[in-house]
RNA sequence: GGGUCGCUAGCUCAGCGGUAGAGCACUCGGCUUUUAACCGAUUGGUCCUGGGUUCGAAUCCCAGGCGACCCA
C-alpha cells in the first residue's frame, strides 16, 4: 500500500473515532506510573500473578499483537516499556457504559504509533511479561504515518537527521544519548556554580567578531542598517566582565563558524568558556579535569569508558607534557635548538613533516609538526602546554620561555577537546598582536578580525591576573556518549535542504 | 575542495540490458497467553532528477541533487 494510502487508511480511522464520539486527538490523560516504574517496582512479582491495585498508563504503541478475543499491545513511554494484556471481557466490561463494541474498535481503529491511555491492574503474564492487563482504554493522538519496520528500525542515517523525531520514536539509544547531553550541561553548570561561577550570558549578534580565528557568519540589521555578525567565541566579553570586576564567570552557549561540515564539525556548536581571576593555566588545568570527570562520574557513574572501541581511562591527574617535548618524543625532532627557521624547516622535513613552506616561523612549524604526528597519538587524556605565541593571539607570554606563551590544550582520542591559557592583560601587547592579525585579514585571510578597539579601551582600565578556558560541548558529548560523529550528539545537526538550494 | 560508496514500495533490502521483487508494515478473513505472534488472501512503485546510448535502461554513459565515509 502506498504511503498516502496508509495515511488515507489511518485518516479514515480517526474519522470513524470522532463518529463514534471520541475525539482522536484528547486534551489529557492522568498518568499514574511510568513504565520504568512499574517494571522496577513489580520485577519480583512471579509469573501469573496479578496485584490489586488500578494504575493509569500512556504511550505510544510500538507493537500489536491481536488474537480474536485477546490482544498485547507494547506500550513505550519516556522511562520505557511495558505490555497492555487486553483482554476482550475485561475491556468491555470496564467500557460497558461509553462503548460497548470498546474491543472491536480497539483491535480496528488503533495503530502502531497511536499515543494511548491505559488503565488497568497490574498482572504478570503465564509468559512471563509484566503487564497491564485493561479495564479502559482512550486513543490519545492518532498517529497518521506509519513508523518504520519494527526489526530493521530506521538506519538511513540521512532520513534519521532529517526526520530526527522518527529517529527517537524508533531509536531509544539516541533518546539516551540527549539525555545524557542534558545531564553533562547540567553538572558543569552546578559544579561552576557551586564554586561561585556565574554565568553571564553576551551578545551573538556583533560587529565585529573576534576571539578565535574562524570565518563568521553575517547578518544584517534592518533599521540600524548594519551587517552584523554571528559570534565565533564568547572570549572578549566574557573578559570585558573580569575588567568590570567579576573574579569568575563563564557561558554555556552557542557558536557560530562558518566553515565546512564533517563528522566533527557543525557550523553551530555548543562551547563553554570559563574565567577565573587571580589564577594561571596551571589552575585551570585542574578545573578542566574536574569539569570532565565529574561530568563523567555524575552522568555515566565511571571514570573508564570506551570510545569507538578504544578504552579511555579518565582518571587524573591527567598527563601533561610540553608542546615541544612532545613533538621531540615523537619524531625526535628537538625544535628548540634551531636559531634560522631554514635550518628547522630543513630538520623538519627530514623528520617527515609535510607542506611545511607556508611556515613563516618556527612556531608554525612546531604546530605544524605537532598536529601531523603527535594530535591523533594521545588518545589518553594529555595537556599539551606551551604554545608558539604565533598561533596564540590572546595567551600571555611564557614567564621563562620565550616565544611561546602559557598556554595548554586537552586532546582526548587524538582530539582537542579544551583549550585555556593565561589571558594576556598587557594592552600595549594586546594592540600589537591585533594589528598584526588585521594585516592578516588585509591580506585577505578570512579567518582574521580586525582590532577590537573596545576590548582594548577595557584591558587599559586593567584586567587582574586571569586564566580562561575553553570547550566543545558537542565533542565532550562524543565522548562520554561514544558518538562516532558529531551529528549524533546534536539533535538537529545542519543538512542541506532537500531538491537543492531554494534560495537560487 | 578531492576521492570512494550509496539513493528501488511506508521501513529494511534484493534485482545490475529483456514483463520491477522479497520480508516487515498496511487491508481483508481466522485465532484468548503473545512478545520479530501465527495461518491464509490481497494491495502497494516518479527505481533521486535530467539528458544520452539501445529495438528495449532501475541496470550502461554524461550532467546534476542529497547523503555517508576517507583525505585536504
Amino acid at each position: 500500500m502506498s504511503s498516502d494510502d496508509l495515511r488515507a487508511t489511518r485518516l479514515e480511522k480517526a474519522h470513524q473515532l470522532q463518529a463514534l464520539g471520541f475525539t482522536p486527538y484528547a486534551y489529557r490523560w492522568d498518568v499514574s506510573h511510568h513504565a520504568a516504574d512499574l517494571q522496577t517496582k513489580y520485577a519480583d512479582l512471579p509469573a501469573g500473578e496479578e496485584v490489586d491495585l488500578e494504575v493509569s498508563v500512556a504511550g505510544r504503541i510500538m507493537a500489536k499483537r491481536v488474537f480474536g478475543k485477546l490482544a498485547f499491545f507494547t506500550l513505550t513511554d519516556e522511562t520505557g516499556s511495558i505490555q497492555l494484556y487486553l483482554d476482550k471481557k475485561k475491556v468491555s466490561e470496564g467500557m460497558a457504559a461509553v462503548d460497548p463494541e470498546a474491543f472491536e474498535h480497539l483491535k480496528q481503529l488503533t495503530d502502531v504509533g497511536d499515543w494511548f491511555g491505559a488503565i488497568g491492574t497490574i498482572r504478570r503474564t503465564e509468559k512471563g511479561e509484566l503487564s497491564v492487563a485493561v479495564s479502559q482504554y482512550r486513543i490519545l493522538t492518532k498517529s497518521l504515518l506509519p513508523l518504520p519496520d519494527k526489526w530493521h528500525g530506521l538506519t538511513d542515517v540521512e532520513k534519521r537527521y532529517r526526520q530526527r523525531y522518527v529517529d527517537l520514536i524508533v531509536n531509544p539509544e539516541v533518546r539516551d544519548t540527549f539525555r545524557k547531553r542534558a545531564l553533562i550541561v547540567a553538572a558543569i553548570r552546578r559544579y561552576l556554580n557551586e564554586r561561585n561561577f556565574i554565568e553571564i550570558e553576551t551578545p551573538v549578534l556583533q560587529a565585529e567578531a573576534g576571539g578565535a580565528e574562524a570565518r563568521p557568519f553575517v547578518t544584517y540589521h534592518n533599521t540600524l542598517e548594519i551587517n552584523l555578525y554571528l559570534r565565533i567565541a564568547t572570549e572578549l566579553h566574557l573578559k570585558r566582565l573580569v575588567v568590570g570586576g567579576f573574579e569568575r564567570v563563564y557561558e554555556l552557549g552557542r557558536i557560530f563558524r562558518n566553515e565546512g561540515v564533517s563528522t566533527r564539525h557543525n557550523p553551530e556548536f555548543t562551547s563553554i568558556e570559563v574565567y577565573q581571576a587571580y589564577g594561571d593555566y596551571q589552575d585551570m588545568m585542574g578545573l578542566t579535569e574536574a569539569l570532565i570527570t565529574t561530568a563523567a562520574q555524575e552522568v555515566l557513574g565511571t571514570l573508564q569508558i570506551t570510545y569507538q572501541g578504544q578504552a579511555v581511562d579518565l582518571t587524573p591527574p591527567w598527563r601533561r607534557i610540553t608542546m615541544h617535548d612532545a613533538v621531540q618524543q615523537q619524531t625526535g625532532l628537538d625544535l628548540t635548538q634551531y636559531e634560522s627557521l631554514e635550518e628547522a624547516k630543513a630538520a623538519a622535513k627530514a623528520a617527515g613533516i609535510r607542506d611545511i613552506d607556508d611556515c613563516d616561523s618556527i612556531g608554525r612549524l612546531l604546530n605544524e609538526a605537532f598536529e601531523q604526528q603527535v594530535e591523533a597519538t594521545l588518545i589518553q587524556p594529555t595537556f599539551i602546554l606551551d604554545y608558539p605565541i604565533e598561533i596564540s593571539p590572546l595567551a600571555k607570554p611564557h614567564r621563562s620561555k620565550p616565544g611561546l606563551v602559557e598556554r595548554f590544550e586537552l586532546f582526548i582520542v587524538g582530539r582537542e577537546t579544551a583549550n585555556g591559557f593565561s589571558e594576556l592583560t598587557d594592552p600595549i601587547d594586546q594592540r600589537q598582536r591585533f594589528e598584526a592579525q588585521a594585516a592578516r585579514k588585509a591580506a585577505g585571510d578570512e579567518e582574521a578580525h580586525g582590532v577590537d578597539e573596545d576590548f582594548l579601551t577595557a584591558l587599559e582600565y586593567g584586567m587582574p591576573p586571569t586564566v580562561g578556558m575553553g570547550m566543545g560541548i558537542d565533542r565532550l558529548v562524543m565522548l562520554l556518549c561514544d558518538c562516532a560523529s558529531i551529528r549524533d550528539a546534536i539533535a538537529f545537526p545542519l543538512l542541506k535542504p532537500e531538491g537543492g538550494d531554494p534560495g537560487s
